[in-house]
RNA sequence: GCACCCGUAGCUCAGGGGAUAGAGCAGUGGAUUUCUAAUCCAUUGGUCGCAGGUUCAAAUCCUGCCGGGUGCGCCA
């Protein structure tokens, strides 16, 4: 079971992360690359006419726009090792790169730093091909892997809580982008429906069990039976033996207590559906710990006959000396029994015999890094050659700053969470466009307040514990979905409005600095999205929507659209709907919907 | 005890070797008889936890402290 739910420390792991696999892609159309690689790829032919190395190309986007629009510092880094002045190896560079096409010859300013400024031909080039790109110059991936996303998890016969969210969010996220870019993505819900609560559960159900409450709240009849044999064990340790007895029985195959197991993990299933549902979020596969049951003890024997582990006190363990703060990783139990980590590496070894991936990403709490330290290091010498990568993320905290619980100190429901957010959300939309129908509203209150709640997560630093609140994440105003919807709204008004369809691809004028601006952040929507997936961090993508809204709404305000002549009004229109569509795709990246109208 | 993560504006957070450290919120001052003001513009505010080190260049990398959090043989 992984349970994400004690989660509290940042930590990234990655075993043989590939680095450089974004770096050189293609599209479909192959005129279409992002702006970067396009100075990368000149930038590399002058170091090479220039006689340098060529293997320090670096080229970002300018810190500032004082400086144009992207810089390098290549210069600086190749002159510190050649020992030499780098403002005369910047002249050098400058003296071999054929930039004519896209911009004026860069400049050479501060300690050697390379600025490029593009120029209005150039841009306005690049913008009808994205225009008439449907990836919106989002190019595919150079390797195209086939990658398991690991996400979600929650555990049978206990509610989902907000623990659950951040997994559940940041795994459907990245498997959208993966998916975006060119790969082959299997989602794969690995769901904690076995374990040792069940000795619990099955004798609550046995001797405690109220139909009537089953029928009606599942999920909460389940966890009472769960607690109140834990509370009875406590008390009496008779009773704890017999719950490991039914744990026992259930693990032999016993029909009746198997009955019992199987209706738990159908009724908390419905539960996690339904959130699902509200989420909209699907996996492709959703093979739970029992999937792997019949795997472990040939696996254990096998470990064992490989030397790969060893018996220890009773038990059966994985050491690993080369690593001294790897603590031994238990396998087998000295009572037979088997932990998380047996399973752990079953479903490895499953996932590469049934799908042969590339890659399989683990999209679980930092606190967890230990462990797949540990299980990665034993599944490579099981021979495992598939990347393997533990996504970890921090906690969600209160408003006190500390881990979100409820007044009671209980975890916080997702189920009521989501409510929260959606009521949340219809209410603030009947307070601002009280003329929409309800139902109108009630579709609109998900798709904000559900937004709300991803973006709130997505914008995030993945390693970071972030603070929950509703005020902030349902606010118009800031680095907010709503904010983001807003924006679409806004321009899908405007087509509304005029009637007007922008199809064929007209000349786009870009003489106001508002509209330059505009035009220059949709044209990097494309390194933007693949940067992503270099260290999982969706929330670039975020941070570039919310960057795009912001020059927009600038853009908007400055620049009349309907109102204007017709060049520019055909031209501005054209900017309109082609912000609207990176918006829209890259909510749609982030799980999140772009509705037409607030 | 060992290990890991975090410490940046009053608050919430970006930035993770490059130029004078940036946003949002809050505060202050403006714009607007709207192309949905659900917006925009301007402005105040920082010893990037502390101290060393590496470097032409450190918030960023290294070491050591301090503070907060988390994890570490038979739970998941």
């Amino acid at each position: 079971m992984r349970d994400t739910w004690l989660v509290a420390t940042p930590f990234l792991y990655r075993i043989a992360c590939s680095n450089g696999d974004f770096h050189h892609m293609t599209t479909q159309n192959s005129t279409i690359t992002t702006l970067r690689e396009q100075l990368a790829f000149r930038l590399r032919e002058a170091l090479l006419r220039a006689g340098l190395s060529e293997d320090v190309v670096e080229i970002s986007p300018a810190t500032t726009s004082k400086f144009g629009d992207y810089q390098s510092n290549t210069a600086m880094v190749l002159a510190k090792r050649l020992g030499a002045n780098p403002r005369t190896i910047a002249e050098r560079i400058v003296a071999s790169l054929n930039v004519a096409d896209l911009s004026a010859p860069p400049e050479i300013a501060g300690a050697g730093f390379l600025n490029f400024r593009f120029s209005q031909e150039f841009l306005t080039r690049r913008i009808s091909c994205i225009f008439d790109d449907d990836r919106m110059g989002v190019p595919f991936a150079c390797h195209r892997k086939r990658i398991i996303i690991d996400f979600s998890c929650p555990n049978v016969a206990k509610p989902m809580h907000v623990g659950h969210i951040r997994s559940t969010i940041l795994g459907d996220a990245l498997a959208r982008i993966a998916r975006f870019l060119g790969h082959e993505v299997i989602t794969d819900n690995h769901i904690g429906d076995w374990g040792t609560q069940f000795g619990k559960v099955i004798y609550g159900w046995k001797h405690f069990l109220d139909q009537d409450r089953l029928a009606r709240e599942p999920v909460e009849e389940l966890v009472r039976l769960y607690r109140h044999t834990h509370r009875l064990e406590e008390e009496n340790p008779a009773i704890a033996a017999q719950a490991r007895k039914e744990l026992v029985l259930l693990q032999q195959g016993d029909p009746e207590n198997l009955r019992i197991w199987k209706q738990s993990v159908e009724l908390s299933w419905k539960e996690f559906e339904k959130i699902y549902r509200t989420l909209e979020i699907h996996f492709d596969q959703c093979l739970g710990e029992s999937f792997y049951n019949e795997a472990l003890r040939p696996l254990v024997e096998r470990l064992l006959e490989t030397k790969v582990a060893q018996p220890s006190e009773g038990a059966v363990c994985i050491f690993f000396p080369e690593t001294p703060e790897l603590t031994p990783c238990i396998v087998r139990k000295t009572d037979g029994g088997f932990l998380y980590a047996t399973t752990d590496l079953a479903t490895i070894e499953y996932r590469v015999k049934t799908w042969n991936p590339d890659a399989i990403w683990y999209v679980t709490g930092a606190p967890q890094a230990l462990h797949f330290r540990q299980i990665f290091a034993a599944a490579r010498r099981l021979g495992i050659q598939a990347e393997l990568v533990h996504i970890a993320f921090g906690s969600i905290l209160g408003e006190d700053r500390k881990m979100m619980k409820t007044r009671s100190g209980e975890n916080v429901a997702l189920a009521e969470l989501l409510n929260e957010a959606i009521e949340r959300a219809s209410k603030i939309i009947a307070e601002k466009n009280p003329t929409l129908p309800s139902e109108e509203r009630q579709n609109l209150a998900s798709a904000i307040g559900i937004g709300a709640v991803k973006y709130a997560e997505l914008s995030q630093h993945r390693m970071t514990d972030y603070v929950f609140s509703w005020d902030k994440m349902l606010s118009f105003q800031g680095n907010t979905a709503p904010y983001l919807q807003n924006a679409y709204v806004r321009i899908r008004s405007l087509f509304r409005k005029s009637n007007a369809i922008p199809q064929e691809t007209c000349a786009i004028l870009l003489e106001s600095p508002e509209e330059r601006a505009l035009a220059l952040r949709l044209l990097q929507f494309g390194e933007t999205v693949s940067a992503v997936l270099e260290e999982f961090r969706p929330n670039l993508l975020a941070n570039y929507l919310f960057e795009l809204a912001n020059l927009f709404h600038g853009f908007y305000e400055k620049c009349p659209v309907l109102r204007a002549e017709n060049a520019i009004r055909h031209s501005r229109l054209a900017l309109c709907h082609l912000t609207a569509r990176v918006l829209s795709q890259g909510l749609s990246l982030l799980g999140i919907r772009a509705p037409e109208k607030m």
